[in-house]
DNA sequence: TGTTGACTTAGAGTGTGCTCGAACACCTAA
DNA sequence: TTAGGTGTTCGAGCACACTCTAAGTCAACA
């Protein structure tokens, strides 16, 4: 698969993914005779992989750690587990905060709906 | 109070009031007879309830609209519910997603523990 | 055979949200 | 009265994660 498919099958847009390997988040990809990137199937899993961890906030810093652990194999799964738990951790802990700021956000919705349904005119001069 | 002691109860730096005053996020601020900003406590409310949109990843471009939403008074109290309502979608959504993504993340930490438990060699060649 | 379209590289540019620096003003305590 | 601390403005700089441009290569098709 050359990096237009990829890109249409991933999501991610070609100058990224050539961005990502730039940088070391995807491997090196094999090349066909003229020098286009050639890729496997296999990539895609990785790609979704990086994905979650983008969606739940990993700064690509981490993403990078992850890949170069990785890359050292089975003896690096250590590390890995370890950096995993530490993520989900941070992403448990931001879903709870998230969870009391959507409490916030529809009490402050169920008070401007009181307010316009009663036609009071009483202001709503919080935030 | 002073930008300082702001700082110090809201948890921003004094650098960072300026720059949402300056982008319309805070009122301007009363200014003391030398010329300083002097704030009241309420200021604080407003700054939480920013954190929170804040920390739902509203962007400073909707809080924009919605500072000055509010600056307009009562009457623009359906606008300013309208467009919470649909922040909150937006959070609920996220929230949904992140804990698709914990599930993944779990199930990816169990199977690095399995295979340390186990001790049996068995490569985890997945992302 | 020429043109189209997908690919290549290196490097510059963009948007977001701060963060910092320089140079100066002003109050307070020693 | 002088030193320190806190404040002021304006504008530059930074970190992150892309995103785009320019100039060129290559294979396939009309």
């Amino acid at each position: 698969m050359k990096i237009g498919e990829l890109a249409k099958r991933s999501g991610l847009s070609a100058h990224t993914i050539r961005y990502y390997e730039k940088i070391g988040l995807l491997p090196g990809a094999d090349r066909d005779q003229s020098g286009h990137r050639d890729y496997d199937a296999s990539i895609l899993i990785w790609i979704e992989f990086l994905g979650r961890l983008k969606t739940t906030g990993m700064p690509i810093s981490q993403m990078l750690r992850y890949a170069a652990l990785r890359k050292l194999g089975p003896e690096s799964d250590g590390q890995r587990q370890r950096l995993l738990e530490e993520h989900r951790d941070v992403v448990r802990a931001h879903v709870t905060e998230l969870r009391a700021c959507l409490e916030v956000l529809d009490a402050k919705i169920a008070g401007y709906a009181s307010s316009s349904e009663k036609q009071d005119g009483k202001h709503n001069d919080g935030p």
